[in-house]
DNA sequence: TCTGGGGTCCTAGGACCC
DNA sequence: TCTGGGGTCCTAGGACCC
C-alpha cells in the first residue's frame, strides 16, 4: 500500500517574522516588497491570519495591501506590519523543518530518503513504510510536533495514497491542520471541489471548464480522456486521471536546476526616448543584473551544483503595458562561469540582445519599461 | 486592484540535415 | 512543376507554481 504525505507550513514567511519579533505578537504581519506608504509596486508574498482577516493574501498588490490596512486602522482595528523578504533567514529555517521530516523517514531499499521538497515550505514524502494510514498518522503528528517545538511554527500535513491527493488534503484544513484521505476515500473527496484545485489547472484553464458550464471536480469528470487531451493537449490525458484521484507520480529528489536569472522592477518606468541618461540608466541595470547572475552561478557551482558552464544567455523586457518580450541566444561553445570573461560575455550579450528594444526596431511605440530581467541556461 | 521574483514545462514554427 | 517525412536544435511565448 502506498502512502504519500505532503507538508506545507502555515503563513511560513509571516509565521517565521511573527516568532522572531515579539513586538509584532497578534498583529496584522504582511511579508512582501516596500508598500512605500501605498504607491509601492510590488506583491504581498505572505500574510498571517490575522492579516487575511483584512482580506490581505499572497500575490495581492502591495499598494492594495496598504490600502486595506489601512481602512482597517479608520475602523480603530491595528494597522498591519510590513516587513521585507529576508529569504536567507527562511532558506535557514526551512532546512531545519526539511531535517526534522527527513529524520522520521527511513532510507528506502537503495538506502535513499524519499523526501521531495517541492518548495522552500513544501514537501512530500513517502510514509508506506507505515503500512497503514493509523501509523502514517501518528509519524505525521510526532513531526508536526517536533516543529513547534523545535522551531515554533506550526505546519500543516495531508497523507493520502498519491502525491496528487496528499497536496489536496493538506489544503483542506488550515492552520495546523492533518487530513487523511484513504485510497478508498480519495475519489469522492476530490469530486465536489473546485477543478482549480488539480495542480496544474490555473486560471486560464478553469475558465476553458467555466465556458462549459463546468466548475468542480464532478463536472469535469463528464469529459472523456479523447475530449480533456483535445482540450488541454497531452496533459489532458494525466488530467483524466487526476480528476479520479489517481497519479503515479514518484517522489523524486531534488533535480538539477537549469537556469539562473534575475530580474527588477523599476521604481518607475524608465521612458525609452533617445535621452542618454535614461539608456545610461538601462544598460546600467541590465549590467547589473548580468553581474548579479554570474556571482549566483558561481555561487551555485561552488556549493556543488552538477555543471560549470552555461550556453544560453535571455533577457526579459516588460514595458509599461504589461506587454512581456524575452529574447535569447545560444551560443556555439558552452562558457565556463570560471572564466575571466564569463560576466563580460553575459554582459554583452544581454546588452546586445536589448539594443533592438531602445529603437524603432523592436519598439516603435518607444512604450516605456517596466522590468528588465536575464538569465542564463543550458549548463554543462 | 494593477499586477514581484524565482523558477519549470509545454508548444509551435523555422532552420537544417538525411 | 508543383514539391516527403522525420529528427534535432533553436527561439519565443505562455501557462503554471510558490
Amino acid at each position: 500500500m502506498r502512502i504519500i504525505a505532503h507538508l506545507d507550513m502555515d503563513a511560513f514567511f509571516a509565521s517565521i517574522e511573527e516568532r522572531d519579533n515579539a513586538r509584532f505578537a497578534g498583529r496584522p504581519i504582511v511579508v512582501g516588497s516596500d508598500p512605500e506608504g501605498g504607491k509601492g509596486r510590488g506583491v504581498v508574498s505572505t500574510a498571517n491570519y490575522a492579516a487575511r482577516a483584512y482580506g490581505i493574501r499572497s500575490a495581492l498588490p502591495i499598494s492594495t495591501a496598504w490600502r486595506y490596512s489601512e481602512a482597517a486602522r479608520k475602523k480603530g482595528l491595528p494597522p498591519a506590519v510590513f516587513l521585507e523578504v529576508n529569504m536567507r533567514k527562511y532558506g535557514e529555517v526551512s532546512e531545519r523543518i526539511m531535517e526534522i521530516v527527513r529524520a522520521h523517514v527511513p532510507p528506502d531499499a537503495d538506502g535513499v530518503i524519499l523526501v521531495e521538497q517541492s518548495s522552500v515550505d513544501e514537501a512530500s514524502f513517502e510514509l508506506s513504510f507505515a503500512g497503514s494510514y493509523e501509523k502514517a498518522e501518528r509519524i505525521a503528528r510526532e513531526i508536526k510536533k517536533e516543529i513547534k517545538e523545535k522551531e515554533r511554527l506550526t505546519a500543516t500535513i495531508g497523507i493520502g495514497p498519491n502525491k496528487l491527493i496528499a497536496k489536496i488534503a493538506s489544503d483542506r484544513q488550515k492552520p495546523d491542520g492533518l487530513t487523511v484521505v484513504s485510497e478508498a476515500a480519495a475519489e469522492k473527496f476530490l469530486e465536489p471541489l473546485s477543478i482549480r484545485t488539480i495542480p496544474g489547472v490555473g486560471p486560464k484553464a478553469e475558465e476553458r471548464f467555466l465556458e462549459k458550464g463546468m466548475r468542480t471536480v464532478r463536472d469535469a469528470k463528464r469529459l472523456t480522456k479523447a475530449e480533456l487531451t483535445t482540450m488541454m493537449g497531452k496533459w489532458g490525458a494525466e488530467l483524466y486521471e487526476k480528476l479520479r484521484g489517481r497519479s503515479d507520480a514518484p517522489i523524486v529528489l531534488d533535480s538539477v536546476q537549469k537556469s539562473i536569472g534575475e530580474q527588477t522592477t523599476f521604481d518607475e518606468d524608465i521612458p525609452v526616448n533617445g535621452k542618454l541618461k535614461d539608456r545610461k540608466l538601462l544598460e546600467a541595470a541590465l549590467a547589473a543584473l548580468a553581474a548579479d547572475v554570474h556571482k549566483r552561478l558561481r555561487r551555485e557551482i561552488a556549493a556543488g551544483a552538477p555543471f560549470k558552464a552555461f550556453r544560453s544567455i535571455g533577457i526579459t523586457v516588460r514595458f509599461s503595458d504589461f506587454t512581456t518580450k524575452t529574447r535569447s541566444v545560444t551560443l556555439k561553445e558552452p562558457v565556463a562561469a570560471s572564466d575571466t570573461t564569463a560576466q563580460k560575455t553575459i554582459q554583452f550579450q544581454a546588452l546586445r540582445l536589448f539594443m533592438p528594444f531602445m529603437d524603432r526596431r523592436e519598439n516603435p511605440l518607444h512604450k516605456a519599461i517596466r522590468l528588465l530581467g536575464v538569465k542564463v541556461e543550458r549548463f554543462k
